[in-house]
DNA sequence: TACCAGGAGAGCG
DNA sequence: CGCTCTCATGGT
C-alpha cells in the first residue's frame, strides 16, 4: 500500500463505519456487496470507497490522492471516542445505548451539503431523503471520476447552480415543499447574504441565530448542521427519536414544557451532548426496535432520573 | 388503505 | 405561550 496513491489504511479503533454512515447524519453513502462490506460515497467532490478493516479505515479513491485530509477531516477519525463517551452522564439510557453501538461517530460535513440535507429531512423517512439528495445530485451537480466497477456519481450542486434553477425543477426531485426553502438558501448563500464559512469563527447560539433565518431552518434543523458540519459538540437536535426517547426514558411521568426541556438539555448531557443525542437517536432508531422480538434486553423500569 | 416520516410556519384563543 | 393545521411525497 506504500506509494499507492489511490488507496490508503487510516488506523483508528472503535469505529463503527456502518453505523456512522447510516445512521441519518450524512445521505450519500450506499452500502455494496454485503460479502464484503464496503461503502461508496462522494465527499467534496471526491469519489470513495471504504471499508471497515481490523486495523481501521482502507479508502479508495478514483484519482491520485497526495494528501488525505478531507477524508481524515471528513470521518473524524482523529478524536478520542473514549474520552467523549466519559463526558456523558451516567445513567441507565445512555448506558444502554453506547453499549447497543459502541463506535457510532460523528463526521463532520459540508455545511452546504449538510444544510440542504436538512432542508430536505423535515417530516421524511431516511430512505426518502437519500432519495431526494440523490435526485438533486443526479439531476444538478457535476459528474465525478468513479473506477470502472463502481456506479456513476455525482457531486453536490452548487449554491449558485441551485440558486439558478426553478422551484418547479426543484419539486422534480421529490421536495415539495421544502422547494422553495433550498432555493431561497441557495440565494442567500449565493448573494452573500449568508456566509457559511464565517459561521466557523461564531459561537453556536449566534450560528444558529444565523441559520435560523433562513426560511425553512428551525431549531431543529439547525441544530443539525451546527452539529454535522460545523462540530459544535454541544448542539443538541430533537427530532421525533429523541424526543420519544426524552419522554420515555427522562420524563416518564408528565411530559416537560419546551423550556424546562430546553434547559434539561442544556445542562444535564455535558459538552459533547450532541454526540449523546446521536448515541439515543440511533438506539432508540435501532436496538430499542429489535427489543420488541427480545423484550429482555430492555429492562421494564428505567430509573427515573429526575 | 391508512398512517406517518430525523419540521417549520402560520393562525388561533 | 401552547395548540392545531397544512405543506408534498412515498415507504411500510
Amino acid at each position: 500500500m506504500e506509494g499507492d496513491l489511490h488507496q490508503i489504511l487510516i488506523p483508528v479503533r472503535d469505529y463503527d463505519l456502518a453505523a456512522t454512515l447510516s445512521s441519518g447524519q450524512a445521505f450519500r453513502w450506499r452500502g455494496r456487496d454485503p460479502q464484503n462490506p464496503c461503502w461508496d460515497g462522494v465527499i467534496a467532490g471526491r469519489w470513495v470507497r471504504l471499508a471497515a478493516v481490523p486495523g481501521g479505515i482502507v479508502a479508495r479513491t478514483a484519482v491520485p490522492c497526495a494528501d488525505w485530509h478531507w477524508l481524515t477531516d471528513y470521518l473524524q477519525t482523529g478524536v478520542d471516542l473514549e474520552a467523549i463517551v466519559a463526558t456523558f452522564p451516567e445513567d441507565a439510557p445512555l448506558r444502554l445505548s453506547v453499549a447497543a453501538c459502541r463506535g457510532l461517530r460523528l463526521l463532520r460535513q459540508d455545511p452546504w451539503e449538510c444544510l440542504v440535507s436538512f432542508i430536505c429531512s423535515s417530516t421524511k423517512q431516511i430512505v426518502q431523503i437519500q432519495q431526494i439528495v440523490d435526485r438533486l445530485c443526479q439531476g444538478h451537480g457535476e459528474a465525478v471520476t468513479v473506477p470502472p466497477d463502481a456506479s456513476p456519481a455525482w457531486a453536490f450542486p452548487s449554491p449558485a447552480r441551485l440558486a439558478a434553477v426553478d422551484e418547479a425543477v426543484l419539486r422534480g426531485c421529490k421536495m415539495g415543499f421544502r422547494a422553495p426553502y433550498v432555493q431561497a438558501a441557495a440565494r442567500a448563500v449565493t448573494a452573500g447574504r449568508l456566509d457559511l464559512g464565517r459561521l466557523r469563527g461564531m459561537s453556536c447560539a449566534a450560528a444558529r441565530e444565523a441559520l435560523s433565518d433562513l426560511p425553512g431552518v428551525g431549531a431543529k434543523i439547525a441544530n443539525c448542521v451546527l452539529l454535522f458540519a460545523y462540530g459544535f459538540q454541544d448542539a443538541f437536535p430533537v427530532d421525533v427519536w429523541v424526543m420519544k426517547a426524552l419522554r420515555e426514558l427522562y420524563f416518564p411521568r408528565r411530559r416537560p414544557s419546551p423550556a424546562r426541556l430546553q434547559r434539561f438539555i442544556d445542562t444535564y448531557f455535558g459538552p459533547n451532548a450532541g454526540y449523546a443525542q446521536q448515541y439515543l437517536f440511533h438506539y432508540m432508531r435501532t436496538a430499542r426496535r429489535k427489543s420488541i422480538e427480545s423484550p429482555a434486553v430492555i429492562p421494564s423500569n428505567v430509573p427515573r432520573l429526575i
